[in-house]
DNA sequence: CGTCAGACTAGAACACCGTGCAAGTCCCGG
DNA sequence: CCGGGACTTGCACGGTGTTCTAGTCTGACG
């Protein structure tokens, strides 16, 4: 950030870069609702206008976001003996990133990008699922049945509960079934969820159907 | 809707079900973007204090639709012999409901009251669950497991892929890709996705690892 | 028959949002 | 010196959810 502040008290000298750079931060720190093209402005000390003029338009910006946190997302080393675990081990990676990332990773997803985010990551997954044995529909299959999994487990656990009114939580919305359901049933129901215990054990069914032995 | 209208031209007789059932037909007509508060007063010929006089939110509102609209998802027939079979069975009613009602089930994703709209289809989940001899515990764990991952199919099935900009579409991800990756596996992931196929292969995976057969 | 409370509606306004337009100001090369 | 592009500003438009005030209507009660 090499800006300066002119006579007249006018703030240049950035660039494209500076404004997606502190609308990361401002989306990090704040959640991807406190992304707002004024809110940004101000945050640079400058007039929206100077955002439209760098970066074009909202859809545009977060477009740059999320292009510039795919490339942060580190290429994690992956460990493993046999393919299925190594296989495991990439689609946890997407998954354990997601969760490090929670406001980028909803943003991504409130902006349909969320592909565009983990790119680098499902780039690893192919790989070892290629490694496995696996090429052209098969490779194509495993590959989308494992990411559209993780997703469902990520909507899950990125879902913020206490934004929302507490009686329509799925934990009371058991607490209150009554009807056909054993009683040790509905108290397993109304406890919190186990995100990680679900999603490992979900993982390894949908990675063992697909990668053989 | 039994509305009149008075000698100085308003509209009366609406009470809080009529703005929620116009409601509701405005958003399986023109998606959940429409519904706005604007619109649906200018849809029922008032003004949008009448709206907010019967029904008190947005929020409230949208609560109430899905709500309304839960009740007339119809309980689906079971069928299948195994309770695998079942269990697949329930399963596949929430995705052909969810499918059937695209717009309300994304207004629901939106808002995070998938499970206000889906509970009716999930109680007949857990009661086949049940039937194949899971309490407690492992009941809520085989449960959650396969709704996350009808959940997480119904993210990808439901997006709409023509309002994003071609470029960066998972397929033209894919497309560009270069690296270590076989050109027919490639090829096979610059294809649209055939949903119906991943999403069977997966949910048969996930039934199978929690259901005793 | 009068009137009085409550149910209901209208109009205008507030504070935001994304975005576009016209008018500047700055700085660097010719 | 000065002209033109890079850059910034102020203002405006139409849209959103929401709230305030001021009504008008309707039915019950005295």
């Amino acid at each position: 950030m090499t800006d300066t502040t002119t006579s007249t008290g006018r703030r240049t000298g950035l660039d494209r870069a500076d404004m997606v750079a502190t609308a990361l931060a401002l989306v990090e720190s704040e959640g991807p609702g406190a992304l707002t093209m004024r809110r940004l402005a101000a945050e640079l000390d400058v007039t929206t206008n100077t955002v439209y003029w760098h970066v074009g338009s909202r859809d545009a910006l977060i477009t740059e976001i999320i292009r510039t946190s795919a490339t942060r997302l580190a290429d994690r080393a992956i460990t493993g003996a046999t393919p299925r675990e190594r296989v495991t081990a990439a689609a946890r990676h997407i998954w354990d990133s997601a969760l490090e990332n929670r406001a980028i990773t909803s943003l991504a997803h409130q902006t349909g990008t969320t592909p565009l985010l983990e790119h680098h990551l499902e780039l690893a997954l192919v790989h070892e699922i290629e490694a496995a044995g696996l090429r052209g529909d098969a490779a194509a299959l495993a590959l989308r049945s494992i990411l559209s999994t993780v997703g469902g487990f990520l909507v899950g656990a990125l879902r913020d509960e206490s934004s929302s009114p507490a009686e329509l939580r799925p934990a009371a919305l058991w607490s209150t079934t009554s009807g056909d359901i054993s009683d040790e049933t509905i108290e397993a129901l109304s406890l919190p969820t186990d995100h990680e215990a679900v999603f490992t054990t979900t993982l390894d069914a949908v990675v063992a159907v697909h990668i053989p032995a």
